[in-house]
DNA sequence: AGTGAAATTCTCCGAAG
DNA sequence: CTTCGGAGAATTTCACT
């Protein structure tokens, strides 16, 4: 899909105020309310964007705990396989395929030290997983959205 | 702060979708218009909702490549030094120190494969840094929005 | 892409538990 | 003292230009 220089003004102002009104956006990029509108409903139907989501502390909803554990698998495992197994577990909020020394990457949160070792102890469970290695979050140091490159 | 089954709700549906309208989480929650409001402005008051962001997909907006980079630093490094010096670089969306072998683990988010290495150069060349281990991500198996945990 | 209007939704202020 | 429901104000969203 095409986008231009107002398409991306538009996404990074969604990424920074996700609830701004479509006339403030309007009046930010020089168009009515009814035209912004219009290209949102054509970037979400395009997929460039994905949708609208609210960013929660998760320390206080109850997860403390954070760590990222590259998995090491059997030379016959599929992304498909690991992808299929690792979103079954719900402390899993993101995985990658990676190139390196481990196969993938995959992010956990939990509530605590306890409820980590637990969640580490199914994933390493599953079959095609031969080892694992896990880096413990100690502080988060940076943490921005997705950035979006300013229109040239 | 303080948070009952209902605001555990509340946050849910907003990362589910961050521009329903407090309409239609009241009639989900059993509340209405002004009251789920009024629990929302507490929340992001209280820090527990950070803000409202718009998920963009990378690749639509010409950033194609993926990476993490494990930070090796010396002895005398702080947490804030490697905040301040990563939060420098626009390709970084996000950086946490962590327990293992490295010190810190950088994500990184770049047009294309030069760019990364240009990126990873420049972090590199931080004076901290005394080596680093690269991850590029092949492919991302797993994005799931913050989970917040059902009430109980 | 802009304009105008109808329907919906937001947000303040008073009322009740 | 905190939490909820109703009325004016703003916003969304549609047809048409």
């Amino acid at each position: 899909m095409q986008i231009d220089g107002v398409d991306q003004r538009i996404i990074a102002l969604l990424v920074a105020d996700a609830r701004a009104s479509y006339a403030d956006i309007g009046s930010r990029v020089a168009l009515s309310a009814p035209a912004v509108k219009r290209r949102v409903d054509r970037l979400r139907a395009a997929g460039v964007i994905r949708g609208f989501t609210a960013v929660v502390e998760p320390a206080a909803v109850g997860w403390t705990t954070e760590s990222f554990v590259e998995l090491f698998c059997t030379g016959r495992t599929t992304p498909a396989q690991i992808a299929v197994a690792t979103r079954r577990h719900p402390e899993v909020i993101a995985a990658y395929t990676v190139s390196g020394e481990a196969d993938a990457l995959v992010h956990l949160r939990a509530a605590d030290i306890a409820h980590l070792e637990q969640a580490l102890e199914r994933l390493r469970a599953e079959p095609f997983v031969t080892s694992t290695r896990s880096m413990i979050v100690l502080s988060r140091l940076v943490d921005s959205p997705t950035v979006v490159p300013a229109p040239s």
